[in-house]
DNA sequence: CTTGGAATGTCAACAAAGCTGACGTATTAT
DNA sequence: ATAATACGTCAGCTTTGTTGACATTCCAAG
């Protein structure tokens, strides 16, 4: 299994073995959960799901987006993503309002309400992030998005790098 | 919003603003989808799905194991996992043998047929997390595990360092 | 001005994968 | 003997994804 890599790189290249690989794919599997479990407590008692939260969130992110942008973010179908939006739109979480230069689009944004649970989930998943943030160290986390960075598709690179910049 | 760290690190703690945690939320949501991509792709050919790919990949981990521990580390009703697990062993890729020394438990072994399943899949999500991880480098690497098992539950973690240095 | 295509919404039907609750059976432990 | 454990299974429900079909609204190009 040779990895193509320059000869006078001699240097340790044991970290591409195929049991560290295993281990970042395990520790992936595992962190994920973690990653979730906190959002997903606080859904189960308003009886939303997942799907609510990622809307939620990327409502909150980029307000105003159209629900084709959302779509394309979220990567599922519009028939997905309007249920959750239907629910979302009735209990009074998010405005969905009509565009003006183009009126077949709609704008989505957070209501008051809406703002509310986005910050009551990101919180909680924010305190976790930030725990685990500072048990590792500023280098550490650098390495982590680094590491996740090079995961993505490229389309969702395009996304997340869309994203990253814009101010809080 | 103090965060109770000594005063004597007064080094940079801006890794620790919302903006830094956020960015880190987005990109383990990104990421993940990538992660589960390239085996997603080769499930769905076999009208197989990820709940059947975490099967095989433990039984793989942990040849041998019984129901109960699989059950706890994959962390689902048993309900759950019989579906998938019935599935499997009847296309043959399990094989579930009854207990020596405990008859009531069930061990679990890929056959030949699972185990080339299992390579192919793992095959496909290792080539991506090596590229990412060749891509970051080796002190990237380390910080990203050292993240991610940070972010994990105590439970989980204890299935995670259990199965961290069985050899391959 | 008409017409084609884009953006959106909605209906129906379905599947994967999780859940709860109940029950049966074999086996082991007390 | 009885209780607890490990496993399997039936039934039913939920969330979240999928296709496919179809209507509406609207912009833009001819």
């Amino acid at each position: 299994m040779n990895d193509g890599v320059s000869p006078q790189m001699g240097q340790s290249l044991l970290f591409l073995t195929d049991e560290q690989l295993r281990k970042g794919i395990e520790a992936m599997f595992f962190a994920y959960r973690g990653f979730t479990a906190d959002p997903d407590r606080i859904l189960a008692q308003k009886s939303y799901g997942r799907a609510h939260h990622r809307a939620i969130h990327f409502i909150h992110r980029s307000p105003g987006t159209t629900v084709n942008n959302l779509l394309s973010i979220l990567g599922v179908t519009k028939q997905s993503l309007n249920r959750v939006l239907r629910a979302l739109i009735e209990d009074g979480l998010v405005a969905s309002t009509v565009g003006q230069k183009d009126k077949r689009e709609r704008h989505l944004h957070l209501t008051a309400q809406g703002a509310a649970l986005e910050r009551e989930l990101s919180d909680a998943q924010r305190d976790r992030m930030r725990a685990a943030y500072r048990a590792a160290g500023p280098a550490a986390v650098a390495g982590f998005r680094q590491v996740l960075e090079a995961m993505m598709d490229e389309e969702t690179r395009h996304h997340y790098e869309a994203m990253k910049d814009r101010p809080e």
